[in-house]
DNA sequence: TCAGATGTAGACCGATCGATCTACTTTCTC
DNA sequence: GAGAAAGTAGATCGATCGGTCTACATCTGA
């Protein structure tokens, strides 16, 4: 009987917080002291820091696809159902403690393309995509619109981390209501 | 009489080119070596990594707009000007070592929002944002529009660079030959 | 109950980082 | 051509990094 959350658990929760808001190249000092957990628990459990890391990307791509799912149920019409997920990200980016996308950060934050953190980035992305293309099964061209779509979404992640524009997710979604409309 | 370029240049070319390459994150040794520079120099002309930096991120700033004046050359009709670009940046896309943004990968290199190279990122975007805005000058709307195609562009960098697909410009050329016809 | 597994606390190691400093050499200027 | 200025080469410093290790505490299950 374990009420209380392990170590392992504690980790993956201050992992997943302090590699968004600090980025990857957070020490492990400052993980262990924000997960309260001694040195050896990390290691033990996860081998060493990319384990952490590439865990932690695992369990957020359910987490944000889990995200993505729900702001797209509701309305029975595919279009209605893409404008309103235009309409959770500008929520999203107007959030105070909003950073960004997590996976494109962690990309450029490992320049070996054989770190195993791309693996995790990369799946996440393409089953972002595959729940995309799904959504516009009914239309015309879902890839290619798919496509056009995970690049509005990417752009408006991209323009909210700047703060360049108060709401880019607005601006997409205005893109996004002329191509779908122009498919229908 | 100096026919062979100093240190200082050296410097400002091996960093704008290993910066882009391996990152922000790159050690001063390998720049020191690439540029053929002793250590001294370096601490003389930049004061510290960071100025280099900065330096290195202004430098750029000139380059690249200077890339997109000359991607805008050339037809008189301000939308196929704008097209155009996507043309420019669908070649940029696909060379070899194309890598993403340089200016949004070094937001996310420094978590530190008080990092002086905030401030070189913030104006390049800023000046570019601006071109928009010119080019857009006789077009109804040119504000809003600008931010649209600058988050056209911000997306075509980032699927650029994770390679989701073989070529994003043509979606985003797709998408914003749309909203130039619109608003025609 | 008690033994093994699991966790904590923290010293410690080697490597690497940015930065300073000394000593020597080259280059430019007057 | 002599002296100042600028550059090279490299040792060195303190801090920090990821990772290993020892010693002790706690929890758990046969």
């Amino acid at each position: 009987m374990s009420s209380k959350t392990g170590p392992r658990e504690r980790l993956l929760t201050a992992g997943q917080q302090l590699f968004y808001t600090q980025g990857a190249a957070v020490g492990v000092d400052a993980l262990l002291k924000e997960a309260n957990v001694a040195r050896r628990s990390l290691y033990e459990h996860f081998g060493d820091k990319d384990g952490l890391i590439t865990e932690v990307l695992r369990r957020a791509a359910d987490e944000d696809l889990a995200w993505y799912e729900t702001a797209l149920a509701g309305p029975a019409d595919p279009r209605a159902r893409l404008l309103q997920l235009f309409d959770r990200l500008d929520e999203l980016t107007a959030t105070p403690d909003f950073r960004g996308c997590r996976y494109f950060a962690t990309d450029l934050a490992f320049a070996d393309p054989g770190h195993p953190a791309h693996a995790e980035t990369e799946s996440f992305r393409r089953r972002l995509r595959a729940l995309l293309v799904r959504e516009l099964g009914a239309l015309p061209h879902p890839e290619a619109t798919a496509e056009q779509l995970h690049l509005l979404i990417e752009g408006t992640l991209v323009m909210g981390t700047t703060q360049d524009s108060p709401h880019p997710a607005r601006a997409a979604r205005a893109l996004a209501a002329t191509i779908l409309g122009e498919i229908a």
